[in-house]
This record gives structure tokens, sequence and C-alpha cells, in this order.
RNA sequence: GGGCUGGUAGAUCAGUUGGUAGAUCACUCGCUUGGCAUGCGAGAGGCCUCGGGUUCAAAUCCCGACCAGUCCA
């Protein structure tokens, strides 16, 4: 894809708009040797993210060669001048031209084959149909793919299969497979170019998309019968397009560790699959039918697509039906279509409307970053906000939290001070939040601002740390490892990494040794300014870990001799050294390939280590054991705990049977029934349950108790000839009832307590009259 | 960024309206057989992921954390 912007500003400058961009793309042509009198400009309203405006679809011959798109509306929260399908926009101040000419398309265009595919890379067809074991339709079935070729994207498949009268076994052995190579083709350049990018398959965002990709790849490999790794694919589609992209050959090796690693996931998860699939069938084997909102949670949740339950459902047997609808894939992305929405926060338009006419204020906490104290002038006071002419107070931004401190008024006028709580940027317009009336100080006064210096630094540390720390795991992972958010902060700061699997134990370490020598190194880090495209061009886009800054100049900073450099607008040391010990306190995944690394710098890593320090110290203490023995102690312990209960478990038992003995000499008669009702010693809920089944098996009733504490235990059992009179859940729940609790189970065994131990004897009494009463 | 699902023995999973934690395979030992495959029997193996809450009582219900899987934008 080529293309050219323009950035018009509406009553500044304008440098182009529709016209001239058609002439310009009329003039490329006719170099290019079209013939001019085929070229057509379709109209057509555009729009997305937010924006909208005319488009024009440049077409010739029915291929569409260029997207010229010219953006001059955005959405807008009440009403506005033109509505979109219900929405309402309004003009922009700043009017774009974007435009997209597909470069492979004029190739495809100018060399006539059927499809682009085999204009653009036909050595990676040859190859794969030479791996199935298949010829090219094109040198044996030439008019046919012609005909396809042509009517695809203007009819349904079904519907071409049809007008040109080809059967379905012609469609399925010569049309498909060969659409499979096509697609797979693309897929190899396509996952080339991503991985390079840096891009980590995953369950979100863009490495979604990848892993998608990926194993849509994987299907169609296996339905063209290649056993060739997809990994072998790419990187000989990479060889192929070495003369233009060299860059991709330093990537191979990543690319055959993702891609590897994926395939085993791929894997286990339609193994996985499978089993799901087959439970959830067997599940509808009664009904003999699968619904298909149950077929839609299964590819939802486990990712099992319904062709795959199909087969499943087919294969086993069972008959159970599943009924899959043409738009079954629709209908699931509708389903989560509905759950989005998104708005403009109305505080940030009304700041916005206010700052508008101020001018930017000055940064002093860039060009004096160790100075704590400053002068300014009052421009203006709205809401809580009050906006100088300049300031040291750093705004939040960059994942860096805002400057604390105060302002204070000079003596003579009513000496007032106020706390800055928070300070924020607007379009370059800094704002200070006090706490109190921001309007108790005049517009145009004199104010002294100064900033809590200790937090600053602690903000700055972290900074620097977290710079160090993206060297630190870009050096021990490898170069596919990106910033994808972070936050800083006066104790602790995160940094998220993309990263393809988790990180282990040993690379944790290795990246918190690495961190702190660059922090004994005590190598400069060092900030200029400098023009954006001279800055790419000098350091490359790694510059932009924390995103890509607008302005024409940015500020980079720098590490030592270049080993990390990056676009930042934080406040940060002027050594490593300054930084202190860097403490990597976790790591946690919050995304299938994205790992976020916590860590704390300076005296906030002093502290953390000691904390952990005391945390072994106490456990130790608890132990009475040195603190390098606490592994093998706590092994010990634990060991000896489980060796500890099942003695108990086994003991309970003998003693239980002991019991029993005894037991059965002290049972009443009641209404022909052998009772056993006793308050015992020492037994818990399950002591009591052994007991207690075992009596029922000799066909004893029995009502037992045990004091633990503050709490009776009570647990009751019917031998089963009885429990057509009588339920043990009745009698446990009248017991209970007498010491103020409650309880219940089976009719053949229940259990249950109360808390008025003073009653037990009383509750004995009645549970016995329960089964006088009952058993009748 | 949003949604959904799961976490129980070494593995794969059951676990009824909360009420004594189970099956199959694998493992150990015995029996069967000339030996192997097989068959029969017994045994061992569980902080039911963790932390709170509700309850007389939680694997089970509620909240949170951690881990894993998956879908959508």
């Amino acid at each position: 894809m080529m293309g050219h912007h323009a950035f018009n500003k509406r009553g500044v400058e304008e440098l182009y708009w529709k016209n001239d961009t058609v002439r310009y793309c009329d003039e490329y042509l006719k170099q290019l040797g079209v013939d001019m009198d085929s070229v057509t400009y379709k109209e057509a309203p555009w729009m997305g993210g937010g924006n909208a405006g005319p488009c024009l679809e440049v077409v010739t011959g029915g291929l569409e060669l260029a997207t010229l798109v010219f953006m001059d509306l955005e959405l807008t929260q009440n009403g506005g001048e033109t509505n979109i399908e219900g929405q309402w926009y309004k003009k922009m101040d700043t009017y774009i031209v974007d435009t997209g000419y597909g470069l492979e398309r004029f190739v495809w265009a100018s060399k006539g084959t059927p499809t682009v595919y085999d204009a653009i890379f036909p050595e990676m067809i040859h190859e794969l149909l030479t791996l199935a074991g298949r010829e090219h339709p094109l040198e044996t079935h030439r008019e046919q793919l012609m005909d396809i070729a042509r009517l695809s994207g203007v009819m349904k498949k079904k519907e071409i299969a049809k007008k040109l009268n080809m059967t379905p076994y012609f469609v399925k052995t010569v049309i498909e497979p060969i659409e499979s190579v096509y697609a797979v083709a693309d897929h190899t350049r396509c996952l080339a170019f991503m991985i390079a990018d840096g891009i980590v398959p995953s369950n979100a965002k863009e490495g979604y998309l990848a892993r998608l990709v990926i194993r849509r790849s994987f299907r169609m490999l296996k339905t063209l019968t290649i056993d060739t790794p997809l990994e072998e694919l790419v990187i000989s589609h990479i060889k192929l397009m070495r003369n233009s992209f060299p860059e991709l050959e330093q990537y191979v090796d990543r690319i055959s560790e993702i891609l590897s690693l994926e395939k085993t996931r791929y894997e286990e998860t339609l193994i996985k699959g499978e089993r799901i699939a087959k439970q959830k069938l067997k599940e509808y084997r009664a009904i003999g039918k699968m619904p298909l909102d149950a077929s839609i949670n299964i590819y939802d949740t486990h990712g099992i697509p319904p062709e795959v339950v199909v087969e499943i459902a087919s294969e086993s047997g069972d008959g159970v039906a599943v009924d899959i609808p043409d738009d079954f894939y629709s209908q699931v992305a509708k389903m989560h279509a509905e759950e989005k929405k998104g708005e403009i926060d109305p505080v940030v338009v009304s700041q916005k409307e206010r700052t508008k006419t101020l001018p930017k204020t000055l940064k002093l906490y860039y060009d004096k970053p160790t100075e704590i104290e400053f002068e300014a002038t009052v421009l203006d006071t709205f809401d809580d906000f009050i906006v100088l002419d300049k300031t040291l107070f750093y705004p939040e931004g960059g994942g860096q939290p805002a400057d604390t401190g105060v302002l204070t008024t000079f003596a003579g006028s009513a000496g007032t001070e106020l706390r800055v709580e928070d300070v924020l940027s607007v379009d370059g317009v800094i704002l200070h939040k006090v706490a109190g009336a921001a309007n108790s100080i005049d517009k145009g006064a004199l104010v002294r601002g100064k900033i809590d210096y200790q937090r600053r630094m602690a903000h700055a540390r972290h900074h620097s740390a977290t710079h160090i720390v993206l060297w630190a795991a870009r050096s021990v992972l490898g170069g596919h490892v990106w910033q994808a958010g972070a936050q800083k902060g006066e104790d602790r700061s995160r940094i998220d990494i993309t990263h393809f699997k988790r990180i282990s134990r040993e690379e944790r370490s290795e990246i918190e040794m690495l961190a702190n020598k660059m922090v004994m190194r005590d190598e400069v880090i060092g900030v200029h300014i400098e023009e954006k495209n001279e800055a790419e061009k000098k350091y490359g886009f790694c510059l932009y870990q924390g995103g890509v800054p607008a302005s024409k100049e940015i500020r980079i900073v720098q590490i030592g001799a270049g080993e990390d450099v990056q676009a930042c607008a934080g406040t940060h040391c002027s050594k490593t050294g300054e930084v202190g010990p860097i403490k990597l306190l976790r790591t946690e995944r919050i995304q299938d390939g994205i790992e976020r690394l916590w860590y704390s710098a300076g005296e906030a890593a002093v502290r953390a280590i000691q904390a952990r320090e005391e945390l072994i110290a106490k456990s130790a203490a608890v132990l009475r054991v040195p603190q390098e023995k606490l592994p093998a102690t706590v092994e010990r312990f634990f060991d000896e705990w489980k060796q500890l209960k099942k003695d108990n478990e086994r003991l309970r038992e003998e003693l239980a049977e002991l019991r029993e003995g005894w037991l059965k000499g002290r049972a009443k008669t009641i209404n022909g029934m052998n009772v056993i009702a006793e308050v015992l010693q020492d037994a818990d809920t399950k002591g009591l349950l052994k007991i207690a089944a075992q009596l029922a098996e000799a066909e004893f009733l029995t009502i037992l108790m045990s004091k633990q504490d503050n709490h009776v235990s009570v647990v009751s059992s019917v031998p089963a000839i009885h429990k057509t009179r009588i339920s043990a859940s009745v009698v446990v729940k009248r017991v209970c009832e007498v010491l103020g609790g409650g309880g219940g189970g089976t009719p053949e065994i229940a259990q249950g307590g109360g808390e008025k131990v003073a009653n037990i004897e009383e509750a004995l009494l009645a549970g016995l009259r329960v089964v006088e009463e009952e058993s009748l």
C-alpha cells in the first residue's frame, strides 16, 4: 500500500483538497500508462474511528486501484451539521486527505494473471502446490479460473458455480484447494511481517488477529495434506522477499520459536476441545439435538468451531443433530458487539473550551529538572484549577503521576497557601488542581510554587528505572519485547511487555541483575530535542515504546551510548547511578502475550527488600530455625502435618470402634428400637459421624453430641430398616434448635450444631422425645 | 478494552436442593499363567488453587486474588 497525506488547517493553511488530489491521482495513473478513459472515480461517504467525510474509489476495469479519503467531520455528542447513519458530525478545524494506492494491484493489473496472488508471489504458490502434490488450475483449467476470478466479489461462491456449470466435485477438488493455497501464501507473508513488527500471538488485540491467521493456516495446511511446518513455509516466503525486505531474515529464529509454540498450543486446544464437544453432545443425547446457543457457547468459550462439533457428532454415532445456520459467525459477532460503548468525557470538553484562549504554559520542569521552587504569574482560575504562565509542576502523563506541592501568594496580599493535589496538561496548558477555592488568588497575582521533592525524585527514579528494565528485558528475552503500557508510582511501578510465553524465575533474576548492573555503570541519561523524521531515521521506531507523540519535534531520552533510546516526556535522573537499586517484585500475565513486571527503585526498592527480609525473619522465628533452613523445615513440617492428619484419621476410626462397644452397652429401647443418646468427650463432627455410621450399620439409632469450646456438634444416625419411621434429619433439627443452631442431612445420617453449650442435657432429652413421638 | 468458561488423586474427569470426597487409567503389592498379553483382588495417593464472607455446616453459594483456556472489537 502506498499513499500520501495532507493536514489542512481551516482558515490558516490549505495544502490541497479534493480537486488537487484527483489531479495528482490522474497524473500518476497516466505516467503508469493506464488508459485514462477506463478510469472511474466513484464517490461515497466514509466513516471510521469517530471521523467521517467523502471518499473516492478509483476503479479501472472492475478493479479498485486506490481509495482517496477526505476526512473533515468528527463525531459530536449533542447535535451537529451532518447526520450520517443516525449519528451527528461537525466540521473539524483540521481536515485531512488520506490516500491509499494498492501497489500490488498495479502489479496485478500489469501482469494480467487471474488473481493478485499469481502476480505477487507465483513462486510461493508453486512451492505450496508441489508440496500438496497438485497441479495449478492455471495450467489445467485456465479458462474456468479466469471466469471465477472475474465473478468473485460480485457473486457468492454457489452462484458462480451454478452460472459456470461447475460440478460440486470440480469445485471441491480443483477450485477449493487453489483457494487454500492462495490463502496460505498470503498468510505466510502476513505472518512474516506481523511477527517481525513485534506482534506476539495472543488472546487480545492485534495478537489475537495473529493467532487467528496462524490457526487458519494450520487448518488449511491440513486439508491440503501439507505436512511441512508453517514456520518453514514462512521462512521460505521470507527468502523469496529477500531483495525487497532483507531485514525480515533477522527474525527467522523468533518466527520458528513462536510458530512451533503456537502449533503445540493449537493441538492442545483441539484435543481438549474434542473432549468438551463430546461431553456436551452427551448432554443432548436424550433430546437428540444440540440447540444453537449450545454450539455458540462451545465456540465462544472453548474455541471449537461448529464444523468440528458436527464432525464429532457424526463420528460418535450418538445421533445428535447439530444445526448450524449460515450466519453462525455473524451471530457470535453480533452478540459481542452489543457489549461495547464509548463516550467523550464532558469534563474534558469543558476544560478544552476554557484553555483554548490561554497560552501554552512554559515547562520549567524540563529546563530545570533539579529545582524545587519557582515564581510565576496567575493567568486564570476556574473550578479548582489555577493556570500559570510557567511551572515546575509535572502534569500527569506518560504513565508518570503528577507532582504535588504548594502555591503561596506573596506576603502583603492575603498570604494564602494552596495545596496542589493534581496537575494536568490540556493541549499544552497546565492546570494546577488545588484544595480549596482557586479563585481566592487574583488573576495577575505573583505566586511562589514549591514541589514535593521526595515525590518528584521517587517518580524520576521509577521513570528512569522503567527505561532500564525495558532495556534489560529486551536484552534477556529478545528484540521482540515491546512496551505495552506502564505506570509509575512512588513506591512501585509496573511495565507491561510483549512476550510469547511466561517469564521464568531465572529470566526474571537475569533481568534484575542486568538492570542493576546498568545502575552501577552510572551511565549518563541524556535528554535532547530532535526533529521527528531525523530521530526516526537515526534510532528506528523502537523510540516509540510509550506511544507516538504528535509533535514535529520530539524529546529524546537516551541512556549511555544509546543502549536505550526513547521518545519520552517524563522527568528523569541525570545518571543511572541516581536510580539506586532496582528490585523486581513480581511478574504477572495480564493477557496471553503480555507480561507485567512490577518493580521498585531507589529507597522504595530498599524498603521492598527489607519488607521481604522481615517476612523471612518472622517465619524463621516462628519455626525457630535459621533462615537458610526455612525451605527444608517448611517442607518437613508440611509432610509431618500430612502424616499427622492421616494418623488422626486412622486413630479416629479405631476410637470409633472402641467406643462402639461401650455405647452399645448403654443403649435404651424406645418403641422397639435400640437407641443410643450420649455426650462424648474429645470428638468433632467427623469423629461423631464415623461412630454414628458404624452404629447405624449395627442397627442402632444414635444421637451423639460433643462439646468443643463454645460449640456443640450433633450427629444422628438411623439404621436403614427404621428410616421410614423416623428421619435423622428431623432429630438433628430438633436437638439443634435447643442449642440455638441448626442442622440437617439425609434420613439416615444428619449433622448439626449450636452455640448454647449450657443446654446440652436439655437438648439430648429433646432428641429422645422426638424419637419417641415420631417413630410410633 | 469488553465478555464467557474452568481450577478436585500423577493424568482425565464425576460430585444431586450445601450434609461422611468418588470413578477410570497410571502406580505399589498379591493371586492367575511355563513366560508374556490378559484377567482377578487389595493398597497407597487429596491444604477440593489461595484469601475473605454467608451458615450449625462450604469442594458446592457470594466477593476478591492467582493460574489456565476461549471469543469479540
